[in-house]
DNA sequence: TTAGTTATACTCAAGTCGAGAATAATATGG
DNA sequence: CCATATTATTCTCGACTTGAGTATAACTAA
């Protein structure tokens, strides 16, 4: 009594970034959920087996589409496939991020409105010692078990944190009950607490997907410049990479570092004054990648 | 005058990788391809919608079906579809990454007859000077557009290179006809010079999306441990290592790195005398994972 | 007992990193 | 015109890490 098969779709997600006033941010449409409440949702849409040449083709086509931007850099992140409750076709989402600099008139989500506990830049957010290592730990049984994976994800107890580790730091708080997901998925605990802006469908697990490849890429590969107009000041970049690494940077051992890269080169002009020392224009030197196998910011 | 769109179908690969007489193996099947030269094949098979509950607990399925092993370390690697010439149906490949300890009755593949310019332990493989750097000049028109991808991905001219770059420069050798899935694909240059063993469809290149991922993991995550008995001597964690990575290593620097990310503990034992002094037995700590956020070989 | 072999420990200069302090060049408000 | 605030840029220095070489230890085989 085999049941015919239950259908396979695959589509395609765009995560799509940018930083723009300080924070990163991800593009989203208007999305076409029903009820009342209406989550962001990334674009997305079907891969056309006829057509679509290759996966990453199939996306900017569909980004072309929905969005109507050419993105520059774009790079496959993670297929997402898990079975979802009561679902008459099976969905393969193959997920990819790409770069932009802001552009107006789009939805840009702020990262940190859906993950507020990635954004060390001022303290550590009040919610991780607040709300969260305490919720971990009872969930967890006690502060032995919890070290065992809370403590090193989230840097709890004096533990060193990696910005790097967006992904696991969602997912644990995905089975804790923590986001909004969870409940949405298994119909568990609808009064719990529930941190962060939730997302469509598992949208905010790709976002996370994203934000910790970003994080972890600036340090071997010049992904930042894609960001910044051909023009900058060391302060800017500084910044970019402050807004996407979610911590605050020594000045002087950042500039060391990207003079030492070999990333930048002065322009000799000056950014048109404001108040203060007016500062020097750099350009990215794409020469560094024939020089360097892993050129980035370490 | 649509035609009926063409059919897709989703299939997980398994790229099931040990190291056995100090070389990284790759597990393949007999497969069934049509003609007389059989090249290697890895594990593959199609993802049951209706059963598969995750994408991961598919992959396990097939390896328990197809070579009747439980694999431990299981991590996505990248999912492939381009499409490929006179092909009725469009092809999904979710491609995995599985660790484990060398297991005999199986077809092992020494990756390095795959990919031989990725041996750098005894000196620089003569081919990478004798043949790739020659050519690709040639094909580059010359030194200074070499210079461009092919000098750093390869460290050809005193450049250094990053063992990691494994899919870099497959794909490099891929565009410039090296490897004999060029022709195939394209029927290019059926009397170039073809170097390495090829695989079936597009699995060498899953192989070295493996390789590269598994190199770059050994700096940040303790994964060889998948690969060694419970009790090891810090010699035979050397000897992996450098299988994997292909790349001798200063034998007091290696200790003193595997000693400071705490990743051992003496176990006291000693191992069954051969010949030389005797070596002490050591086992991993598990504590590390909870102790660092990303404890490895760096 | 000697030579060969493998394992393990010590040393040291060069380089890198983290943190703080000092100096420079502008705008603004008296 | 001068003091002050503000932002940019440079220096310094100790602690730590890295890369390479050298020395010593513990065994087997002859």
């Amino acid at each position: 009594m085999q049941a015919v098969a239950r259908p396979i779709s695959v589509r395609l997600n765009a995560v799509i970034m940018t930083v723009l006033d300080d924070s990163p941010r991800v593009l989203t449409v208007p999305g076409s959920t029903t009820g009342d409440a209406k989550p962001p949702v990334l674009p997305f849409g079907p891969l056309d087996p006829d057509h679509d040449r290759t996966l990453e083709l199939g996306m900017r086509r569909i980004i072309k589409e929905q969005v109507g931007i050419d993105v520059g850099y774009v790079e496959q992140l993670y297929t997402f496939g898990d079975r979802t409750r009561d679902r008459e076709e099976r969905i393969i989402a193959i997920a990819y991020l790409a770069l932009t600099r802001p552009t107006d008139g789009f939805s840009w989500v702020d990262c940190y409105s859906l993950f507020p506990w990635e954004d060390y830049r001022r303290t550590t957010p009040e919610m991780v010692d607040g709300t969260i290592s305490p919720i971990l730990q009872a969930w967890a049984g006690g502060a032995e078990a919890l070290n065992e994976r809370a403590g090193v994800t989230f840097g709890i107890g004096g533990l060193p944190r990696d910005p790097a580790l967006v992904l696991e730091r969602y997912e644990l708080l995905y089975e804790t009950g923590l986001v909004k997901e969870r409940e949405r998925d298994f119909g568990e605990d609808p009064d719990g607490i529930h941190l962060g802006v939730p997302m469509a469908l598992d949208h905010r697990r790709m976002v996370a997907t994203a934000l910790g490849r970003l994080r972890g890429k600036l340090s071997y590969r010049p992904v930042v410049f894609e960001l910044l107009p051909e023009e900058f000041t060391l302060s800017q970049l500084q910044q970019l990479v402050e807004a996407l690494s979610g911590v605050r940077l020594h000045t002087s051992n950042f500039r060391r570092l990207v003079d030492r890269a070999g990333l930048v080169e002065g322009t000799g002009r000056q950014q048109p004054a404001r108040v203060g020392r007016p500062a020097e224009l750099f350009e990215f030197r794409r020469e560094v990648i024939r020089e360097r196998p892993a050129p980035g910011l370490r």
